[in-house]
DNA sequence: CCTATCTTGTGAAGAATTTCACAAAGCAGG
DNA sequence: CCTGCTTTGTGAAATTCTTCACAAGATAGG
């Protein structure tokens, strides 16, 4: 199969979102045109990217929503809910712990682990927070297909080198470092303070 | 000036972090190539990237990393501290409220909003927090250049369109939405469903 | 001063991504 | 069934981004 950009895969989450607010609002049918305006792009990249996949449109009708999202949620591996752990107990993962929309959209946290003693033992809803020594144990016990790391930047490089040795293929990543995976993990990096510098440089050239 | 990509800027802040690692290590220079192997690309993307802005290095020797981080520091505006407000106070507001790495690198919060009564005239640390309808005043008093949006989805475009309204040119959105911001706004949005969603579609083809 | 060894800065080549533009397909109305 | 209007799917063109490759600057050692 052709490769698929990084980009393209983004922006089929955008248009998996659209078309969610599209059926929502009651749509039968969309046109790339108007997702593109909905989305920010332009309609020919809209078209583009899902000719990468398939064709799904009828010409001169558009695309059905529920045929499309249904579609994209194939593409995108979203028909199965994923077993996610999280990893660090701290402000961050409790945010991202009581965040509703990952279970909405299929990815289920399973298990939380942190390495301060007095956190782990205590109960996070219907989890308890276990030992990151654990993590070998819990990770097959419970079948975790991707982790959330929410450590401190010094303690992630080891964490992951953990999780990969107990076989997670899929991290998401919210430490400010740049880390190392073999071949065949997929890593995504999620960093604000980056996020605010290119926020800066936009500032401080206009 | 040329256009500068966002891939550029993005690994101008990454160059810089790896810079400020060197340096704590104690390292007087660096060579494109040792930044690459760090930073995870090709020492000609290192040296292209640089060479946007001017030539910084000595052939045969590589770069000083001090003066290398002051030019990136100056290239992103990095050498006044930013004033940031932060509109939500919910969990996710909270933490990135307690998250030290932002004042460490010059990114102040200065004033957080939130629409809840419960919530308005509590006090996080040194801040009380302010009714939404009191950012127009707050924002002028403080001088607020960059604010981060950690509301709901539904209420972003609201808030948004204020922030817009009261002069602000710089907008972080943590929100799931795609939002409007006329020419002339920086906007970034960090979307952490769409990053599982990457991940699930490297799960789901390999 | 001369030679050997680095490493930068940068045109030019190459690859990837986006945009253009149009034939083909579908519908509606007469 | 024909005409007019719409929108897809897609090669080809245009643009953007990355990699290559090498001349030229800089140092070190003799």
């Amino acid at each position: 199969m052709k490769k698929i950009s990084e980009s393209a895969v983004r922006r089929l989450s955008l248009y998996l979102r659209l078309l969610q607010e599209a059926d929502a609002a009651g749509a039968e049918t969309i046109s790339s045109g108007e997702l593109a305006d909905r989305g920010g792009t332009t309609s020919a990249q809209v078209r583009k990217d899902l000719s990468l996949f398939g064709s799904f449109g009828k010409r001169g009708l558009g695309y059905s929503v529920p045929e499309l999202l249904s579609r994209i949620r194939a593409i995108l591996g979203l028909q199965t809910t994923w077993r996610v752990a999280l990893v660090g107990a701290g402000k961050l993962g409790s945010a991202l712990f009581s965040y509703r929309d990952f279970e909405r959209r299929g990815f289920h946290i399973r298990a939380v682990f942190d390495s301060d003693p007095r956190k782990v033992g205590t109960t996070w809803g219907r989890l308890t927070i276990r030992d990151d020594e654990e993590m070998e144990d819990v990770l097959r016990a419970e079948e975790i297909d991707i982790a959330i790391v929410a450590v401190p930047a010094d303690a992630a490089q080891q964490v992951v080198d953990r999780l990969v040795r107990c076989g997670v293929r899929a991290i998401l990543n919210f430490a400010p470092a740049r880390l190392r995976v073999p071949r065949g993990v997929a890593l995504k990096n999620v960093d604000v303070t980056l996020e605010l510098e290119g926020l800066s440089f936009a500032l401080n050239k206009a």
